[in-house]
DNA sequence: CTACATGCAAAGAGTTTGCATCCGC
DNA sequence: GCGGATGCAAACTCTTTGCATGTAG
């Protein structure tokens, strides 16, 4: 983790006190999904009376910068993570909502494969499971 | 396709016109995946002035009955199909929205290998990738 | 000092719900 | 005729937008 807020800037926006706390927010938590009512959240504890329109608009600037993931997962809300140095894919706890990351090698040539049998490309974009991890299994879920 | 309506009575279901023109919408294109939408116009071609939150509550009592398969894949609305005797994939085009399937054994042992990995137990949930189909390929998005 | 960023309030999309009326069984 | 199903309108959740004000560079 090197000079975060340089990340901010390389991409000629402004760097205000929202967008300095909502990047240090994310970056708090970089083995957690969250949501942008998580991020609200955590950022008004630092700096009362944020606005959610501001809140939304700086992750869709992160976005399009390329420094957050959005990992839309189908129901309501999307969640967004810092983007890592490796490509990665996701499997999502059913029971209690953590997400876990998968090695690279997990998949092997599955898209290859995918690819065959299908006709379509491939993008870059990350996959994601669904099921039940352990602690939730122990717990009799 | 047998007695069709059956299907729906046998949940202990009353059998209104409504009903049996939406699950007759549903089974008339197999291989589309129909958002709730989508069922509201081709239902009120039929009858119209049938409401929106009728169509709601009874594609979520199908789903319940587990007469239809409902898949979430993030973006706004969430899609239907009628379930099949066979599990299945799909593959979703990011160009034009198609929807293809993908035989059972494309995954091949991924399932074991994920859950070798990740210590996750999957479910029988679907599993959804993205990527360009053909024709979209061809038309050079 | 000038864009760009923020706050506020209101709109928007998709979906759900409360309640009176309706109709399958 | 009883109880579940429908229609209608209103509410709800998450997210986006228009516009006046604020502030980084």
């Amino acid at each position: 983790m090197t000079d975060d807020t340089a990340a901010l800037r390389r991409s000629g926006r402004r760097l205000t006190r929202q967008r300095r706390v909502i990047w240090e927010v994310l970056l708090a938590e970089p083995d957690r999904h969250l949501s942008a009512e998580d991020v609200v959240e955590r950022v008004r504890e630092r700096l009362p009376g944020v606005n959610t329109s501001t809140i939304y608009r700086t992750l869709d600037i992160l976005v399009d910068d390329g420094l957050l993931l959005r990992t839309d997962l189908g129901g309501d809300r999307a969640y967004y993570e810092p983007v890592r140095d490796h490509h990665h894919h996701h499997v999502i706890c059913e029971g209690c909502g953590k997400v876990s990351h998968l090695h690279e090698g997990t998949l092997g040539d599955l898209a290859k494969r995918i690819e065959r049998d299908s006709g379509y490309r491939l993008g870059e974009r990350e996959i994601s499971f669904f099921g039940i991890c352990p602690s939730c299994r122990r717990a009799g879920h």
